[in-house]
DNA sequence: AGTTTCTCTTGATAAATATCAATGGAATTT
DNA sequence: AAATTCCATTGATATTTATCAAGAGAAACT
């Protein structure tokens, strides 16, 4: 299995051997070359995906063609879309790599299995469904009562290593502000 | 047991009426009265709320006084601090009555005890916690990409009836945006 | 190495939304 | 029933953020 995986399941859960080995036959690992998609608009998404190495983000494209991001991820981090995976809809949303990628797939079936026959697994997975969730919600927190600004300073506490691998554009779009806006406001706030 | 929450578990698992009488011995009922606090900002959360009857809110309050609501719950949700309940520090939001309201509370150490030892609990929980997850992410993609009218519109959608149990100026809050905006919002798109 | 594409910045202007202030009606309290 | 508080609306104005357009440097491509 690819090393950055399992030193993270070793990390998040004591798995046995055994554990490890029926998790590693259930994984797939697919390669993406910048710009590919893991997920596009339309697709029903069936995975639970790990990025091993890389970046990729989470978007949708509007009517007039502006995009959105909805997320990052890099590695040691999932990725996917839970909406279309739980409902087994098209999904309204593209994943695409933002640098050359690797990621570890797990089928939702498998994935499920995991769950029933490893508790470790299962709790493991209850844990960063809880976390993912609590993020979200201070996410929106931040969108309910922040500035721009203060919405920038907080992403970069939050993300301190992102800036330095996302274009600024993009992260305007995760802060749902413009570039312009986001390159106006680096300009006052970091000569403060 | 209060009839809401039986019938609510009944439909969302098949539980014996075992199962049933072991969740009933470890949920309290508490009443509230309009403006009551659930929870109060800088205490410790420590369990799972579950309304049986009215509705709440979770909001803080920033140093200008201001409110921002994060969600509202009424009968058949759940409520409380995932983060505080979680972390164990305390919460940085309020929890308060919009009316006189009853909840169900289980402690984290009995819920838990619940998860481990009842399967069909331990995938309700999982499902509901899924579910909340994915009404977030659909939530923040409305932030990064809407106007207001339209997030307004979007919540007329997802909450049809919310708009008749919680005054204008608190949806405005939920949806980031001032009460006068709201209004003027309502003149013109609903003119249309 | 030269060309193209991306990315960020900046300026001018427009649009969206917030703030402040006042009003009147509805609901709640006494 | 009167008094008080809450709530939604509206107007005037300020602030924030978006849009459009241009340019310059960096990175990617051929």
């Amino acid at each position: 299995m690819i090393e950055v995986f399992k030193t993270y399941l070793k990390e998040k859960g004591s798995f046995s051997d055994v554990e490890l080995k029926q998790i590693e036959s259930v994984t797939t690992i697919k390669k993406l070359r910048k710009r590919q998609y893991l997920l596009q608009e339309g697709d029903v998404w069936k995975y639970n995906a790990f990025i091993t190495k890389g970046c990729v983000r989470t978007y949708t494209v509007d009517e007039k063609g502006n995009e959105h991001i909805l997320n990052f991820a890099v590695e040691n981090w999932w990725t996917g879309d839970r909406e279309s995976l739980f409902s087994g809809k098209p999904s309204v949303y593209n994943i695409d790599a933002l640098e050359d990628s690797q990621v570890a797939l797990i089928t939702k079936e498998n994935f499920n299995l995991l769950c029933k026959e490893i508790p470790a697994f299962n709790n493991m997975v209850t844990l960063i469904l809880e976390k993912s969730f609590i993020v979200s919600q201070s996410r929106i927190q931040s969108f309910i009562s922040s500035s721009a600004e203060e919405k920038y300073l907080k992403f970069l506490e939050t993300f301190p290593h992102l800036p330095m691998r996302v274009p600024q554009g993009m992260i305007a779009s995760y802060l749902g502000i413009t570039a312009e806006t986001l390159s106006r406001i680096r300009k006052n706030a970091l000569k403060k």
